[in-house]
DNA sequence: GCCAGCCTGTTG
DNA sequence: CAACAGGCTGGC
């Protein structure tokens, strides 16, 4: 479901409510979700930030001060090496939502993995499809994940420039520049909407060969993607189907998309019929006339 | 590189 | 009923 501005919204609007608040327990209600390759406790974290780097939220957590009189003896024993910091990492895939509810209701139908807040609520984790996973790893070891740790440059980032993008075009020449898009290693928080719009906004066919664009073309789209993505950000993400921020609120940038599930209605630009094919596995959204 | 597979739900 | 859905992985 989400890309980077999505995955940008919900890290804004989990922050402002739940920063510095303590996670009391962590209840999985279905095992696959949640990983927890160094068992770690599962009790009393309190949260410090929340990051985001590409599709991943990155929760850092600390070993909460506990009052004397809870009953924590598990907590204590001298077998369980106590950890005092972890990083937590979401990532959402195609359906995963992060809700909070202001108090302890009933888990919905799809909420897989519950933390329990100080402040009498809880932030849900939600996946339909349940392609969604939450990994908690020990200090500094955040970098185990190889998805994490091969993502490249953040669009809006000072070291995403067009030189960066002109040479990623070249090192993946054979794919197809709406591959190289979704290519988490090449540019890291691009997704299907994105990659249409950006592709749209620079006249660029998606099944044209990386390597056969011309340099004022590659240059071009460096700009547009850093346009595209940074105006859906301000929109608060695209709510197509079922996209909401941490508050359960949609965002607008649905309203602004020229060529994404426009199919069969007029090009904004030039009037002709936008047309959907399949390039890089996914269906692809772009207008005949505008794109070449 | 490409594409099936991971899941469930919705749409045509 | 089949096709498709905002993503990623791993096996060819």
């Amino acid at each position: 479901m989400p890309e980077l501005p999505e995955v940008e919204t919900i890290r804004r609007t989990l922050i402002e409510k739940i920063q510095n608040q303590t996670i009391e327990e962590i209840i999985c209600y279905h095992p696959d979700v949640l990983v927890n390759p160094d068992d770690i406790s599962l009790k009393n974290w309190l949260i410090k930030d929340i990051r985001r780097r590409g599709k991943y939220l990155l929760f850092d957590l600390e070993k909460a001060k506990l009052n004397i009189s809870e009953n924590n003896s598990s907590e204590n024993n001298l077998n369980h090496v106590a950890k005092d910091s972890c990083v937590m990492m979401v990532h959402l895939r195609m359906t995963g939502k992060l809700l909070l509810e202001e108090n302890i209701v009933e888990p919905a139908k799809h909420t897989h993995v519950r933390f329990v807040l100080s402040n009498g609520g809880s932030l849900d984790f939600n996946d339909t499809r349940r392609f969604g996973r939450i990994t908690l790893f020990a200090p500094g070891h955040e970098f185990n994940d190889h998805g994490f740790a091969t993502l490249g440059p953040e669009p809006l980032g000072y070291d995403f420039t067009a030189d960066h993008l002109i040479n990623t075009c070249k090192r993946y020449s054979k794919s197809t520049i709406k591959g190289v898009l979704l290519n988490q290693q090449a540019i890291a928080g691009i997704g299907n909407i994105y990659a249409d719009e950006s592709l749209f906004r620079a006249g660029i066919m998606p099944g044209r060969k990386a390597g056969d664009i011309p340099k004022t073309k590659i240059k071009l789209l460096h700009q547009k993607i850093r346009e595209v993505i940074a105006e859906a950000i301000g929109y608060r993400g695209t709510s197509f189907r079922d996209y909401v921020d941490g508050l359960g609120n949609k965002g607008f940038f649905q309203l602004q998309l020229a060529v994404y599930q426009k199919d069969g209605e007029p090009c904004p630009n030039c009037g002709t019929t936008i047309e959907r094919i399949k390039v890089a596995g996914r269906s692809t959204h772009f207008c005949p006339q505008c794109q070449k």
